[in-house]
DNA sequence: CGTCCAGGTCTAC
DNA sequence: GGTAGACCTGGACGC
């Protein structure tokens, strides 16, 4: 199912507060009032999603904020034809245009950016260990006890022993602490490098001048949070991953070449390559 | 118990 | 502008 390939289209989408679970997201955020509440998405016929939210009653209003929240995670509006395109004429890429292609994406850059950088020389089972422990000790919790993800301003207020002792982040502690204070002074505003009229290369010098981001961060965070498709992630699992399924050479040069074609969508042809065995297993 | 390394980045030449 | 070395952490190894 289509909703299945945005649910597993990348690892973080199923960092805390995230459940990935069955074909079905589970995740915590905080609503337009301020009130923090879990939203389940379901797979509901061919392409849309079926949006439940535990809680006191909501407010007609307010329902459609939420169904507005669901379907941008989900880059449900976002339009792939182009993509599509490209990925027909492409012997071993024709299967994405069924409708995969679709990278989840947070609630806020802010939340992709912090996990990605969790994600920066160490292994998966420590980045889940960090972003798990940055949920609970300084995100909100809702009236049922689940935690949203931190915002900007807690993450800016907390001492650097809560990123160093409770949440072990080591030398990130750092890069995670500034950021959020970056953010919370105003001194960057990453949603608005969501604004299509930004030229790339404008959101990507900004994305560099966090710190702890570097190539692979900005690489990745355009593709999953922004949606803008040209780089290529090149890091030590994708690299290892295309000369297995290739049998071409690990190499930035090998890569490029391939997919080449795809022109402003080489990045994201690249990465449903990688990623193609993720939903394999899963029925439909 | 020491070394290596995992979805890199920063600093100093 | 390109390239070594250092960097927190914890799990996987070799000895």
């Amino acid at each position: 199912m289509i909703l299945d390939r945005v649910l597993l289209s990348h690892g973080v989408a199923s960092l805390p507060p995230n459940i990935v679970s069955s074909g079905m997201l589970t995740t915590v955020l905080a609503g337009p009032d301020g009130g923090i509440r879990r939203l389940t998405v379901r797979g509901s016929g061919a392409d849309c999603a079926l949006v439940t939210y535990d809680g006191p009653r909501l407010p007609a209003r307010e329902a459609q904020w939420w169904m507005d929240q669901a379907s941008r995670i989900l880059r449900l509006e976002d339009d792939l034809s182009p993509f599509y395109e490209l990925a027909a004429a492409d012997p071993e890429l024709g299967w994405v245009a069924a409708g995969a292609g679709r990278m989840m994406a947070a609630p806020t850059v802010f939340e992709e950016v912090v996990k990605t950088i969790c994600t920066t020389n160490c292994s998966w089972g420590a980045t889940e260990r960090m972003v798990k422990a940055l949920v609970e000790q300084l995100g909100v919790a809702g009236w049922d006890g689940f935690h949203a993800f931190p915002t900007a301003e807690r993450m800016a207020q907390a001492p650097l022993a809560v990123f160093s002792e409770g949440v072990r982040a080591g030398y990130r502690g750092r890069y995670l602490q500034e950021c959020a204070q970056m953010v919370a002074s105003g001194q960057i505003n990453l949603e608005e490098l969501r604004d299509p009229e930004l030229p790339d290369e404008e959101v990507e010098r900004r994305l560099l001048s966090l710190p702890g981001v570097g190539p692979y961060a900005v690489s990745h965070l355009m593709l999953t949070a922004l949606g803008r498709y040209h780089r290529l992630v090149l890091d030590s699992w994708t690299l290892p991953t295309w000369a297995k399924l290739s049998g071409a050479a690990p190499e930035a040069r090998a890569v490029e070449a391939r997919f080449e074609p795809f022109g402003r969508y080489r990045g994201l042809a690249f990465w449903m390559y990688l990623t193609k065995s993720w939903t394999e297993s899963q029925a439909g």
